[in-house]
DNA sequence: ACTAAATAGTACTTATTCGATCCCATATAA
DNA sequence: TTATATGGGATCGAATAAGTACTATTTAGT
């Protein structure tokens, strides 16, 4: 079904729940509590993004997390990456070159244009728009090559 | 990484062959040589791209299988969504409601947003596209609604 | 100095999905 | 009639995802 792992969902779900919040520092246990998540998850996931650079921490009494920068500045995409890696339809879209398919991979590289459109469509919804809803229809221009209408 | 199974890749794979063929029928057994994959998948893949109306199929001495439309008219969302069901990036966009964060599915309703935008993107790609190369980079426009600056 | 509350890191276990295979029925051309 | 195809399930093992548990470290407050 094209879609991404649920802790990916959950990820997207925190980073749009501190995007709500006011206070500096918010607790991994809170954030549970409040999404109705599993805390060790959670927590797990918290940490992920921390090493991802995509929200900072505080340790001890009164500490937790909070957004590394403004909401309108972290893109969705980010939040992905961070837990699941770069976006690549298909395995040989990394260049690793051991697919069985190589023979007439011009596949290949059409996969990669397909990924960058994806990746684009991801890169422009942030954590602001996903807060605040009123997301506007997509509108394409030229995925790809008119063939013979220009 | 958000990436397509396996077996979706192996079915743009099969539909791509399939494009480059001018014979009427091509044996399930024939495309598995052609494209090095365990022929019993292949069997069960070119049944399902069956199902779903994108091969149509002859039995007996002498069948096999060969596109059901031109490949011009077979986009790659087509074969995604016979292979692993419709695309839905998180599984509450399909609307179940059973989410947990049933909450501020204000999200929910932007996860369909970006659902479709992708879904736009692979839609926009066509097997013949992917049989001969040169795909154009993609271009977006307003995926997001501009917050103050009209 | 001590304690409670929080994150940091890692290892482990379980559940689910994916991928591959096999079997038997049915159709068809030679 | 036979060899060669597809059609439709059922099944099995492996890989991956998801959840859990444990220990160490940091820090505010008393």
């Amino acid at each position: 079904m094209l879609r991404i792992a649920k802790l990916t969902d959950y990820a997207t779900g925190l980073m749009t729940q501190m995007a709500h919040q006011p206070e500096r520092w918010v607790s991994a246990q809170q954030l549970a509590v409040e999404l109705s998540l599993p805390a060790p998850t959670v927590a797990r996931l918290l940490k992920l993004l921390g090493r991802a650079g995509l929200v900072v921490s505080q340790r001890g009494k009164g500490g937790g997390y909070g957004l590394a920068r403004p909401a309108r500045e972290i893109s969705v995409a980010e939040v992905i990456a961070a837990i699941e890696g770069p976006v690549a339809l298909t395995e040989c879209a990394l260049g690793d070159g051991r697919c069985s398919l190589e023979r007439d991979c011009a596949t290949r590289a059409n996969w990669r244009v397909i990924n960058q459109a994806v990746q684009v469509a991801l890169e422009a919804v942030s954590l602001a728009d996903m807060a605040a809803p009123r997301l506007r229809p997509v509108q394409f221009s030229s995925l790809h090559h008119q063939p013979r209408k220009v």
